[in-house]
DNA sequence: CCATCACATACCTTGACACGTATATGCTGC
DNA sequence: GCAGCATATACGTGTCAAGGTATGTGATGG
């Protein structure tokens, strides 16, 4: 009987930025450890550890290259996100003034939060 | 001059399981802090503490009715993550025999640890 | 063999966050 | 006004994840 554990989520993978940058360098094109490194800035221990648990996440793969590792993306757990956005997009496309609002909005680096959150009804 | 402070990301907050589940209820109607604490199984604090985060983020909002607060979805935040997915949504395209092998795969509620995880190259 | 390169892992510290219990707030009908 | 309902917040606690430093590992060239 082979070992099973349960898997979290490509949500909660992604939602740290750093794995996103990564994910966003690989899905141009392959890298290795090396160049993701200095791209990013960051240093050479985070860098692999992100990229074990992308591993483990099957969201990359790496092949052996003599001493370097090559990662390259592997997008089908990204399906999960994509399919729990379904019903939403139906809203967008109800809502098409507020949503370009918010395009707007968010081409600023800011925003200010909304004092009032609430009107009357009834 | 308005208050001013950074707003962490939609992904971060749609890491959050329950927040999942609370978006999924309140996209199909809206509905108040009660209904959502029944249906979902969790305290009302509890309840209450995911909306303040979704609130805060622009995901959800509210409507005062009598002493009832009614919650209904604002997609827009979602967007970002519309758009950070877009270029992988070109490799889906491309491995669509993968892709379905990873669907099978995901109906089951729990999967296998790959042991080996390289193969060679050059 | 041995030094070096590329990468992985161990260990530690720190900060964030999710939850529960208890309590505050605000509206309503009587 | 007051009791009671619906919701929000305060506070304490445990867990977990991310980063840094140090070290391990494995392949390569000389």
């Amino acid at each position: 009987m082979g070992i099973f554990w349960s898997v979290d989520s490509a949500f909660s993978i992604i939602a740290e930025p750093n794995r996103r940058a990564i994910l966003t360098l690989l899905v141009a094109s392959e890298q290795s450890v090396g160049e993701l490194e200095r791209q990013l800035r960051m240093t050479q221990p985070t860098v692999s550890k992100h990229l074990r648990v992308l591993r483990e996440a099957g969201l990359v793969e790496a092949t052996v290259d003599a001493q370097r590792r090559v990662y390259r993306v592997k997008p089908e757990p990204l399906l999960e996100i994509e399919m729990w956005l379904a019903p939403f997009r139906r809203l967008w496309s109800t809502h098409l003034d507020a949503l370009e609002r918010h395009l707007d909005r968010t081409h600023r680096s800011v925003q200010r939060k909304p004092r009032k959150r609430q009107r009357k009804r009834r």
